[in-house]
Formats: structure tokens, C-alpha cells, sequence
RNA sequence: GCCGGAGUGGUGAAAUGGGUAGACGCGCUGGACUCAAAAUCCAGUCCGGGGCGACUCGGGUGUGGGUUCGAAUCCCACCUCCGGCACCA
């Protein structure tokens, strides 16, 4: 028989084509078999696929293969994060539409991954920039209106001057713009946001449930959600009816609230400092912070400063008369925008009070005697409460139950929880995005565009030359249109929703990609949700991450599903980086996937990405790596092309000669051993890497029984199977090669359709160990023996050694350890 | 500052419930094939000392302690790096 060259790319050509024609990555429901969904984060469309992607879908199309020969029913969708930001700055930079510019970069798309070999099912795609799906984002968020949970509001927001539109907290990072990296600037603006801090509690709570979600995702979040157990006391004014809230998390420390401070922002603020010679102060903080994030009243390491107002308030408990001043340092988007001070307890109040020269009084201590020296420093900690009155005596703890209580009884204050996030404001001035369904009319105000009248479709005839402002400003007949309540003028909203919308819930739409009469069709949702294995990068920890949560939660409460939590499965996969740092085209350190898979083909370039690192860890990027999974394809490959006579019937007569037995034994050993590892590998761990360096031990171990084995017919029998059972257990990674070999060795049904090989636990075990034998805990020497051998005769063998009677000689053996297969341990 | 995660050869990394540290790759060294090179194949490769040698002795998983017959793995203290939050009351 002609051997034939390792020639991946006309391989891959030959079974993208096949895979293709037959739809082979179709999956229907059906209620009598398992399901497994497999979910991978999908992509922008912004012209290539990285290697970020490469690793992710690499990563989840292990998987899925694993499982579909594993016998599940298995979706694998894949779609478009179509709208956004990119698509817009091309049509403004290059005069591209922004349809255009995404339609021609998902074309370019799909065919590259369709090259990575990645089982699709392509019959599912959807594309978010596409009305059929941008109508049931308006769907979802007019019920989220019906519902109150869309709301418009007129507040402080983030602008990204760059990107000219508004953006959510969750999407500035340390006050720049995730996308563009540039600072934020703060603007008053009337916006559309959504409730999520409705569900704050729930997002946190059911952080309980996801025990297969990586630790620090949680942790982000958990910090993200900020959530703070204390009270709101309300502190009467002394010279008028009027009181001020205070939120704190220490009310056992409230005997010792010297003074009340005021936020800048604060609506009594200004009022009570009319008359202060100071007030020049509170405008000269107002300047210093128009140019910082909102919420940052001092950036950096900020003097305290403070204005005294003059006024008075009366601390409740102790009925103590207590100046109020304002300051730079309290936050109006925390809390009350009003705290009492506790200078002894609390550090920022201490140094303030030391500036001011106001009282300071110690009230909790360690041990609750009064501390008497002079505090240098206030004392944060819990403690027993001391000089507190009827509270005095107590621990922090209970004082602060009691204390609210207390105040509760008495009508001026309550317990209360609170969280550091905000709702999310969802208005975007930009064009490329879902239009936010809303008409606003004079005499009816806000109304709701009608179901019927759904998808309010993105006019294609607009203007794109950026600056200030949206293209549907200034698109007439988009504004223009009659009020569905009283028919008469209106105008559109014309503000787009932020994209993070559409992927709040396309993992729903996957389900039911064509349904026409609601987002999805529940009973589909059923059967396949929850995603069983969701895979992406961290980087969408709060971002995404946060929002699908919620919106899973907003869905079931429509009663559109059952579901609490949407992923209980989170592998987050880490970054590929080169020299250490992200790829990115500003760097010029980008590696384009194309060029490998050109020099060394898909297979190599898959097996590869999922070889040099476990799934979770960042992992640099090396070309010298993937010559190494390219050879072992191509020895693979020439293998197989010297011994494709093994899979041929004629040439048995020859088989005669001698079985070698310890070589059976050990390839066969080794056969069980091999797919019980990559099996737990990929199913209990993810850990892909070591799947495949067993992999390539086991090929190893083939090559050199081979010539032991193929003179004799059993021999040939065990070394076809062992040769089967590696192209069954290496096609998901590398399906292109093992699908082609399977296919000339004679096997007409292909790999992707036959079932995942398995193993039997007893043939795994080797019939002889190696057993160690350590002096106290020293490794000394070590013997073979018969698996199973008994503790007596173990320690007789290894007191027999020589290397051991020379270390032990005439001293006496205290105690003998025996690991059975592993180890005898001598201590003297 | 608070909360999380991680530190293992020249290098990417293994070691799955405390039991042979460094599997499998990459790189490097030597050899085979070749007029030569590339490719390929074979052997070696944690560090240090001794022996021509099959070998042998000592050290070794960020640092210092501890628990244990035995620790990369568990506990305590610390150092470094990465990520998140941060004048959040």
C-alpha cells in the first residue's frame, strides 16, 4: 500500500467538507437521553479569532466531543456578540457600514472556526445585531418596565469621553473605561437603568449553591455585591424639626459619636453652611472633583478637611449636644451621604478629630476596663463596650443587636443592610445597539412601544461621523412617530441599550433559535438549561457574569423558567500571553492562529493550546511548543502508515511466531490504564494537559511493544486494539487525524460516532509494584514484588535487602510501615 | 489596608485522599543516518561530591518553625508575585 505524506491541510479540508454536508453536529431534544450543554463565552466579531478564543473553544470542544461519543446529548452552540462599539468607530473611521463591517467579519469568522475543526451546531447560530434577536431584548425589557424593574433616573453617571456614551459601574475599572482604557469623567444625565440591586441579596446567597465556580470569581463578586449589616439612627437637629440619618456598622461604638459629618453633596449641606465664612472651601472640593469619578471626593491620599456648620444635633443615646460639620471624605453615594463620627473607634474620624480638635471617648475596649492612657491611634476592633450606659458590659456584638433594637423601639432607627452595588444603567448614546423601546409623548409622558409593534428596527440610513451625540439624534424619521396611546406626535427614545443586554441571556436563545412568539420556548429550556460547562475568561467576573445571573433570575420571576442560577459549571479559562504580557495589536505581540495553522496545522495547533498548561492557568505563548505536538502528529501518523497491514485480514498466515507474554501484559495494562486516566481527566478535572502527556506515554509504550508483538496473531489482535483505542481516546483533541487514520485503517463508521472506549478497573492494576523501602523515612532501597503482597512478608523482604542489613544492622526496629503496592518504612 | 489565588529543574509543567519529587513536552548534550545540512531516530539531562563503570553519598518544591514513621501536599509565622475591592462609615 502507498504510503501517504502527513498532509493536514487536504485532511482537514476532506472532513471540514464532510462534517459540513452532513450536519454532524446537529443536536435535537430528546427527552430519552441525557443532555450535557456545553457553553462557551461567544465572541465579538471583530474581524479574526484570537488565541484567547482558540483556547476557550478548544478547550469546550474536548469536551463536547468527549461527551457526544460518551453517549449525551450534546448542544454546542455558537453565535455573535454582534453589537457594539467596533462596528461603529469603523463606519466613522473608514465609512463602513457598521452592518456591513459585522456581517463581513462574521463571514470571515465562522470560516476560521470552522478550520479549528469545532463542533458546532451551526444550525443554532445566532447574531445579536439581527432584529430577530434585538426584538426580544426590547421583549424582555419592556415586561422588565411593565415589572418596575427599568427604570428612567436623572443622576451622577460615568462618561467615557471616548467612546462618547455612558457606561455602567461594572464596566469601569479603576475609573477608565473597560474598553478603550481611558478616564472616566462624571455628567448628570437621565438614564434607563435596571434593577439588579432588587436580586443583591439573591446574587449573593446563591453564591452558597456554586461549589464548581473558581474561588477568587466569587470573591469578586461577593466584593462587587459589597454587602454591609449595621443601622440607620437618625441624630434631631437641635434648632429645628429636622433630623439626619446616619448609616453605621458599629452602633455599639455610638456613645463615643462625638460629631456628625456631613457629605458635600449632602441636600442639607449647603443650606447649613450658608452663613459659614468657610463655604468658599465646599466650592473649591466641588471644582477639584468635576474632573474625577463620581464617588471620589479626594482621590489618592487625600487630606481630610472639614467645614464646622455652626449647627447642632443631639446624639439620641446620650442626649449629648453634637456639632455637625461637613467633609470631603464622606461619600454622598454610600449610605445616608451622612455619618456619625467615632473618632476613638474609627481612624479616618480619629485623624479628624485631631486636626479639629474634637472630643474623642474610647467606649469599646479589649478587656472592658476603661483604657486610660491617651489613645494614639483609634481601636478598630471588637471589643466589650464600656461607658455606654445600660449597654455598658456588653460584647460589640450584642451591644449592637441591643442598641438597634433599642432604637428601633423607640422609633429613630433600624437595623439595615446595605450593598455597594448600584443598578445598572443600560443607556448607551451610541447606534450600534438594541433601541430601547420607548416612545415619549407630551401628554401621555413615557410609553412603552407595543408587542406588535416589536423589533423597533435600527434605521440603516444614518449619518456615522462621530462626536458628540448618536446617529439617531439626528435620524428624523426614527424620531418622528405618533404616540400608541393617544396617536398623537411623539418622539423616539433615541439612546441604544449597552450590549451586555444581549449576552445576558442568549445562552435562553440557543435553546429555541428560530422561536417567533417569545424569546424562547420553555420547554426546550428545560431540557437543556442549566449550561452544564460554561467556559470563558475571568475577565468577565462582574461584568457579564453578574448581569446573566441576574437576568436568569428576572426570567424566572416572569416565569419564563425554573431556573435560580443559570451556570453552576464556571471554568475560567486563563489568558495566553507572549513574554509575559497580553497579546494586543498596540504591543505588536499578537500571534495569529492563522499562521500556525498554516505551518503545523489544526490538530497541532488544539493540542497544543490545551498541552502546555492546565485549562485555569495563564499560560505564555512558545512557537517551540507546538513543533513538539506536531511531531508527535506526524510519528502519530507515520506509525500508522508503516502498520496499516495489521488492519488488513490477508496477511494473518504470518503471524506465527511466539507470543511474548510480559510484553501483552504490559501493553495491555498500560491500554486500561491509559483511557481510565484520560477519561478522569477530562471528565473529573478538566485537566486536558495531563490527558495528553498520557497519551503520549501510552503511544510511546505502543512503539516499543510493537516489534515484541506483531509476529503472532494474539499479539497483532491487542496491538490493533491498542492502536484503535489511542485514535478513540486522541479525536477529541485532534479530530481531523485520528478521523482520517480511522477511516483508511478500514473503519467506516466514523470516530465522532462511536463510543467512547472503556476500561476495566482490575486490568488497570499492574500485576507487579514497585515497593520503596525507606529507613526512617529515607528512601534507602526497593524491591519488585506481586501486587497484593502481605504486610509480613513485605517487611521480611525488605529487611533481607543488603543495602537495608547495612543501615539497620543490630538496631532495633521500632515500628514498621507498610502502604500496601508502595512502600515498607523501617523506623529504629 | 481588607479579601482571594499562586510560588516546584535551564524552561512549560506533573505528582488526583500525607507515601518513589520533577511524569510528558520544550531546550540542551552526545550518537546514528547524510558528501553536508535540515528532517528523523536513539541515548543522556534537578543540583553538588566521589568512581572508568553498572553506581554511590549528600542536598533539594519561596523563607523560618511545627505536626508526622514519612510533608510540594496539613498547621503557624513571614517574604514575593498576580487578581479584586478600597476614605464604603
Amino acid at each position: 500500500m502507498m504510503k501517504e505524506d502527513y498532509n493536514f491541510s487536504k485532511i482537514e479540508q476532506k472532513w471540514q467538507k464532510i462534517w459540513e454536508e452532513k450536519g454532524a453536529f446537529r443536536s435535537i431534544e430528546d427527552p430519552q437521553k441525557k443532555k450535557f450543554y456545553c457553553l462557551e463565552m461567544f465572541p465579538y466579531p471583530s474581524g479574526r479569532i484570537h488565541m484567547g478564543h482558540v483556547r476557550n473553544y478548544s478547550i469546550g470542544d474536548v469536551i463536547s466531543r468527549f461527551k457526544m461519543m460518551k453517549g449525551y446529548n450534546v448542544l454546542h452552540p455558537i453565535g455573535w456578540d454582534a453589537l457594539g462599539m467596533p462596528a461603529e468607530n469603523a463606519a466613522i473611521q473608514r465609512g463602513i457600514h457598521p452592518q456591513k463591517w459585522t456581517s463581513d467579519n462574521i463571514f470571515h469568522m465562522k470560516r476560521q472556526l470552522k478550520r479549528m475543526g469545532y463542533s458546532y451546531d451551526w444550525s443554532r447560530e445566532i447574531n445579536t445585531s439581527h432584529p430577530d434577536y434585538y426584538k426580544w431584548n426590547q421583549w424582555i425589557f419592556l415586561k422588565l418596565y411593565e415589572q418596575g424593574l427599568a427604570y428612567r433616573k436623572k443622576s451622577k453617571v460615568n462618561w467615557c469621553p471616548r467612546c462618547q456614551t455612558v457606561l455602567a459601574n461594572e464596566q469601569v475599572i479603576g475609573e477608565k473605561c473597560w474598553r478603550c482604557d481611558c478616564q472616566v469623567i462624571p455628567k448628570e444625565m437621565e438614564q434607563w437603568f435596571l434593577k439588579i440591586t432588587h436580586y443583591a441579596e439573591e446574587l449573593l446567597s446563591g453564591h452558597e449553591g456554586m461549589k464548581n465556580w473558581p474561588e477568587h470569581v466569587l470573591t469578586m463578586q461577593r466584593n462587587w455585591i459589597g454587602k454591609s449589616t449595621g443601622a440607620e439612627i437618625e441624630f434631631p437637629m437641635k434648632e429645628s424639626s429636622r433630623s439626619i440619618k446616619v448609616f453605621t456598622t458599629r452602633v455599639d461604638t455610638i456613645y463615643g459619636a462625638t460629631f456628625l459629618l456631613l457629605s458635600p453633596e449632602h441636600p442639607l449641606t449647603g443650606e447649613l453652611i450658608k452663613d459659614s465664612s468657610e463655604k468658599e472651601k465646599l466650592k473649591q472640593w466641588m471644582e477639584q472633583n468635576r474632573k474625577a469619578y463620581p464617588g471620589d471626593f479626594t482621590p489618592g491620599e487625600g487630606e481630610k478637611e472639614g467645614i464646622d456648620t455652626g449647627e447642632r444635633a443631639l446624639n439620641p443615646f446620650t442626649g449629648e449636644t453634637i456639632p455637625i460639620w461637613v467633609s470631603n471624605y464622606v461619600l454622598m453615594e454610600y449610605g445616608t451621604g451622612a455619618v456619625m463620627a467615632v473618632p476613638a473607634h474609627d481612624q479616618r474620624d480619629f485623624e479628624f478629630a485631631q486636626k479639629y480638635s474634637l472630643p474623642i471617648r474610647a467606649v469599646v475596649s479589649p478587656d472592658g476596663k476603661p483604657p486610660s492612657s491617651k489613645l494614639q491611634q483609634a481601636y478598630e476592633d471588637y471589643g466589650v463596650v464600656v461607658d455606654s450606659g445600660p449597654f455598658s458590659g456588653q460584647t460589640s456584638k450584642e451591644a449592637m443587636e441591643k442598641m438597634a433594637r433599642y432604637a428601633q423601639e423607640k422609633g429613630w432607627g433600624e437595623k439595615k443592610v446595605l450593598y455597594r452595588l448600584r443598578d445598572w444603567g443600560i443607556s448607551r448614546q451610541r447606534y450600534w445597539g438594541t433601541p430601547i423601546p420607548v416612545i415619549y409623548c407630551e401628554k401621555c409622558g413615557i410609553v412603552g412601544v407595543p408587542y406588535e409593534d416589536l423589533p423597533v428596527r435600527l434605521p440603516y440610513d444614518v449619518e456615522f461621523k462621530g462626536g458628540e451625540g448618536s446617529p439617531l439624534d439626528k435620524a428624523e424619521s426614527f424620531i418622528h412617530t405618533t404616540c400608541p396611546r393617544c396617536g398623537g406626535e411623539a418622539r423616539r427614545e433615541t439612546d441604544t441599550m449597552d450590549t451586555f443586554f444581549d449576552s445576558s441571556w442568549y445562552y435562553f436563545r440557543y435553546c429555541s433559535p428560530k422561536e417567533n412568539k417569545l424569546p424562547f420556548r420553555p420547554e426546550d429550556v428545560s431540557y437543556w438549561l442549566p449550561v452544564d460547562l460554561y467556559i470563558g475568561g475571568v475577565e468577565h467576573a462582574i461584568l457579564h457574569l453578574i448581569y446573566a445571573r441576574f437576568f436568569c433570575k428576572v426570567l424566572r420571576d416572569l416565569g419564563l423558567t425554573e431556573m435560580d442560577e443559570p451556570f453552576p459549571h464556571l471554568l475560567a479559562q486563563g489568558m495566553v500571553t507572549k513574554d509575559g504580557q497580553a497579546m494586543s495589536k498596540s504591543k505588536g505581540n499578537v500571534v495569529d492562529p492563522d499562521d500556525m495553522l498554516k505551518k503545523y496545522g489544526t490538530d497541532a495547533l488544539r493540542l497544543f493550546i490545551l498541552f502546555a498548561a492546565p485549562p485555569q492557568k495563564e499560560f505564555d505563548w512558545n512557537e517551540k511548543g507546538i513543533e513538539g505536538t506536531h511531531r508527535f502528529l506526524h510519528r502519530i501518523w507515520t506509525f500508522f502508515q508503516q502498520n496499516m497491514g495489521l488492519f488488513q485480514d490477508e496477511s494473518r498466515e504470518s503471524f506465527q511466531g511466539v507470543l511474548d507474554e510480559s510484553s501483552y501484559k504490559r501493553l495491555e495494562t498500560r491500554m486500561h490504564q491509559t483511557v481510565k486516566k484520560v477519561t478522569e481527566d477530562i471528565e473529573q478535572r478538566y485537566h486536558l494537559n495531563t490527558a495528553i502527556s498520557s497519551l503520549m506515554e501510552y503511544f510511546n509504550q505502543i512503539k516499543k511493544e510493537k516489534d515484541r508483538l506483531d509476529q503472532n496473531e494474539k499479539g497483532v489482535q491487542l496491538l490493533k486494539e491498542a492502536m484503535e483505542k489511542l485514535l478513540m481516546l486522541l479525536s477529541p483533541f485532534a479530530p481531523f487525524i485520528c478521523e482520517e487514520i480511522w477511516e483508511s485503517s478500514g473503519h467506516p463508521q466514523p470516530l465522532i460516532e462511536t463510543p467512547w472506549p472503556s476500561f476495566d478497573p482490575e486490568m488497570a492494576k499492574e500485576e507487579t509494584v514497585t515497593i520503596v523501602v525507606q529507613v526512617n523515612g529515607k528512601l534507602r532501597d526497593r524491591f519488585e514484588a506481586p501486587r497484593g503482597l502481605e504486610e509480613e512478608q513485605a517487611r521480611e523482604k525488605a529487611l533481607e535487602l543488603d543495602k537495608i542489613q547495612s543501615l539497620v544492622g543490630n538496631k532495633s526496629v521500632k515500628k514498621v510501615i507498610y502502604v500496601p503496592n508502595k512502600l515498607v518504612n523501617i523506623v529504629t
